[in-house]
DNA sequence: GCTTGACCCTGAAGTCGCTAGAGGGTTTAT
DNA sequence: ATAAACCCTCTAGCGACTTCAGGGTCAAGC
């Protein structure tokens, strides 16, 4: 099978595939005489895996520790478990996250309905008010520096 | 003001400070006679605002827009509100496709409480099934490709 | 006077997961 | 024979930073 096939089979695009073994977590497939990639019929399982992990929008460094324990039978699972509650506890954090954010920019959408001149419009006067400090959680506004210390240890 | 003291009035780093100076977000101010940069009031204004628009997840591309049209008293407003509005249908799409993604975790998670070996593991188990093609939507399995080209018009 | 440490500077490279381009070679169909 | 469709490698670009290397500047304490 070449990397056209490999590609329609799976999904993937086939600069994708070559990029995925390029930094390893797609085998390097033998080659034909001509120097084309010949995969054998695993690749494809391979692939779906890599694809399916990725639409749960696993990283490619979990993934292939994933993979490695795909041919490690008699490895202890419990890097597998927590591997998946550590990626849940990021898609729920960024859940929440985005919740609140879809609030704030549909409250902020309802300050300007119709145009006018851009000194009158309620959406930028919003804005500027807020980077003023009033009513705003997004900036300390006091003393520390709590929330850029917090987001650089995430 | 140096940057320093703008980074901590502001919550944002020196680092970053510097970058957005680089790509035209925050104007380059005055230097002294060692070269440090001096800031004026006004540059705190400015940072806290794209503070508040970065909280708000815009692209730093969107929000010299939004400055620009700070400065700009007399011009039309509609594309303030195009801009919002196209921010919220990306935000809005985020949100759906995590709330799914977060549904389909935590089912995966149920496949694996204890630790045991990796050939038993639940998770494991079903991330192969999946990629094998079972009760699986995100790889086509049939022979179009329709979901590639429909990411690929995006 | 001299070191220590906290600041500041520039420019370049690394991060992630691709994507696109340049500049070729090969195969297949007409 | 020629064109379209495929394949190859190597390189650079995206966004929004972060980090590194290799310096310069300035106040305080000994
Ligand atoms: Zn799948
Ligand atoms: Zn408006
Ligand atoms: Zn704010
Ligand atoms: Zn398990």
């Amino acid at each position: 099978m070449r990397i056209g096939e490999l590609a329609k089979a799976t999904g993937i695009d086939v600069e994708t595939l070559r990029y995925y073994e390029r930094v390893g977590l797609v085998q390097r497939p033998a080659r034909q005489a001509n120097g084309y990639r010949a995969y054998g019929q695993d690749a494809i399982e391979r692939a779906n895996f890599i694809r399916h992990c990725r639409t749960l929008d696993m990283g490619l460094g979990d993934i292939k520790r994933l993979l490695d324990f795909t041919s490690k039978p008699d490895a202890d699972c419990f890097d597998v478990n927590h591997l998946l509650d550590e990626h849940l506890v990021r898609v729920r954090a960024k859940l929440k996250s985005l919740r609140t954010l879809e609030k704030q920019l549909a409250r902020l959408r309802t300050q300007c309905d119709a145009g006018h001149r851009a000194a009158d419009c309620g959406i930028l006067q919003d804005l500027v008010a807020a980077a003023h400090g009033e009513a705003c959680a997004c900036h300390p506004s006091d003393g520390n520096s709590s929330l850029s210390k917090r987001k650089a240890r995430e």
